[in-house]
DNA sequence: GGCGACATGTAATTAGTTACATGATTAT
DNA sequence: ATAATCATGTAACTAATTACATGTCGCC
């Protein structure tokens, strides 16, 4: 019976309405996924699972390679209510630059102050592309609080780069 | 050939000297593994894996149920130095207090306050963690680098509730 | 000599990723 | 009509977690 987070996740996002699984992967893309990695295969996978149980029915599309729509059933909104309200699982954190950075010196300073100069980019883009989202999450509170928390998060990273970092790579490239 | 982060961070702690599984999951424990999560089986699975494939040599104890001491093969170290030049892997997020607050909306305000406290109080023994391993770095700067990294991940954390999560839930429990 | 804590390892299970094989739709 | 893109699904594989079964050592 016990949902897992993704399986929670995949039911919290058929709250509002039948989806298909392609549909319920691109709303998790633009949003948990910036926090909750779930990839399209778990979605399509667990889909017809949770069917199973009768946490959820399909709606329409029963033939082969058909397009199927999903739908909650009132036993699966129960069980993602008692998932939701059990609390966040544990915490496994893996922050893959911390580990090159805690081996940083086996690592010749030229190619550490390249992969950090790679996260650099990719954080600041990370964060433009919040603040495009920033305004169509102005009257959803709860999403607009992880956004801010993204935005926290990139900030952090970019600046204990610059601050942190890239000047203990040293020597590599001043320039 | 291509070890991944967990193999590579396992070979990692060798780096200073023959170890059994035990000795390189208590290090892990006290190090890396504030950000990037092994299990102690991962260890003792792993390390007669790299030895079948020379990374890594029985040391001592090869008796049932013995004591084995493993050290790390010159092609051991040429492969740690690969996988390390290669680059951080893909990072996979997964901050489940987010995914709690993203469906905050479903949760009760009494309880996802009660979450958001819980997550405090984690956070701020955490930090507290952190001030005592801190003088421990002062002479060893990337490993100081990272412990930097989790202070301020932690306080981002605390500040984060304090200002935006927090707030939020709102009538929950005004004391 | 027996109890508790520390240590060692494996097996079973669950979760997640990657690779593949098609199918449907749309613009040219 | 056909190429390109969007969409759907499954299978094979790899990684990670949990549960279990012992073993060893120090000490009372």
């Amino acid at each position: 019976m016990g949902l897992n987070a993704t399986t929670g996740t995949i039911l919290g996002f058929l709250l509002s309405g039948p989806k298909t699984a392609w549909d319920i992967d691109q709303r998790i893309g633009v949003s948990v996924g910036h926090f909750w990695n779930v990839t399209r295969s778990q979605v399509y996978r667990e889909l017809p699972q949770l069917a199973g149980e009768g946490l959820v029915r399909v709606q329409s599309g029963s033939g082969k390679g058909e397009r199927r729509t999903y739908a909650l059933t009132a036993q699966g909104r129960m069980a993602f209510r008692r998932w939701l309200d059990e609390g966040p699982p544990a915490e496994t954190r893996r922050i893959p630059i911390l580990l090159v950075t805690f081996f940083g010196a086996e690592l010749e300073p030229r190619r550490l102050t390249e992969i950090l100069d790679q996260m650099r980019a990719e954080v600041t883009a990370e964060l433009d592309g919040y603040e495009e989202l920033a305004p169509l999450l102005a009257d959803r509170p709860f999403e607009g609080a992880t956004l801010e928390f993204g935005r926290r998060y990139a900030t952090l990273v970019r600046d204990w780069i610059d601050e942190v970092a890239r000047p203990l790579a040293g020597g590599g490239t001043e320039n």
